[in-house]
DNA sequence: GCGACAG
DNA sequence: ATCTTGTCGC
């Protein structure tokens, strides 16, 4: 397994973070459609912390968008490179993202995140920022509406309301499951919001969650669970 | 100034 | 994110 350390020049302060944020966002490609929704290949990345140990594990699992079968999968581990502050969470999981990407043996396709893409106070959440990065398609799935505001979608599965930030629409809530809290979807990069809703849908047949997502929650929590057995019990 | 706030 | 067992329900 990769081990990541802070890569050097890495933001230290909130202020670095933002500028860097405000630096990228002019590379987000919001004019493409992206990937037929259920064909090809979908990709999920998640992360997993170790806060004591300051320690961090991501994973990339790659499923066949038809079957949702595991295609690849890989993991990485690394330093956690930044504290937890909101509008700032990719600060804290890239690095070790990337990582695990480059493990991976065979193309991603389109990269479902944890987390939101245009749906961010500067437009540029953890999709956005991925996406850019690596110049892949990329989607956001969040599980919170974080600061934005939101009329509660029709009981079935399938419907979805605006996602709010005052009147402008950065992303959708859309509902996986009938009569469960619904998701929040927006575009990362080089993916419509009727793609990323689309893509979301066919990814959650069985559960709230897209399945992408479970998949690499649970691979990363595991890959935790090893280093930090490796480094022993109580905090060195 | 105070509270809220993706993971 | 993470701390955490059993339990109610389909």
């Amino acid at each position: 397994m990769t081990t990541v350390r802070t890569p050097a020049g890495w933001p230290a302060t909130e202020e670095q973070a933002r500028a860097v944020q405000d630096d990228l966002r002019g590379g987000v490609v919001l004019d493409e459609t992206g990937p037929l929704p259920g064909s090809g290949r979908v990709t999920g990345v998640d992360v997993a912390y170790d806060d004591e140990r300051g320690v961090v594990a991501a994973a990339a699992v790659v499923l066949d968008a038809v079957t949702l079968d595991v295609v690849a999968e890989a993991t990485a581990v690394g330093e956690v490179s930044f504290p937890y502050v909101p509008g700032l969470l990719a600060f804290r999981e890239i690095p070790t993202v990337l990582a695990a990407l480059d493990a991976l043996s065979c193309a991603p396709g389109l990269v479902v995140c944890d987390g939101y893409g245009l749906a961010h106070p500067r437009r540029f959440g953890l999709a956005s920022h991925l996406g850019v990065l690596t110049g892949l398609p990329t989607i956001g799935v969040a599980k919170n509406p974080f600061t934005f505001t939101y009329d509660d979608p029709g009981p079935a599965r399938g419907s979805a309301s605006p996602l709010l930030a005052g009147t402008e629409e950065v992303g959708r809530a859309l509902r996986t499951r009938d009569g469960v809290k619904p998701v929040f979807v927006s575009v990362g990069h080089r993916v419509s919001l009727d793609n990323a809703c689309a893509h979301t849908l066919a990814l959650t047949p069985g559960y709230r969650v897209p399945e992408t997502t479970r998949r690499a929650d649970s691979l990363c929590r595991r890959a935790l669970a090893e280093v930090t057995l490796q480094e022993g019990g109580p905090i060195v």
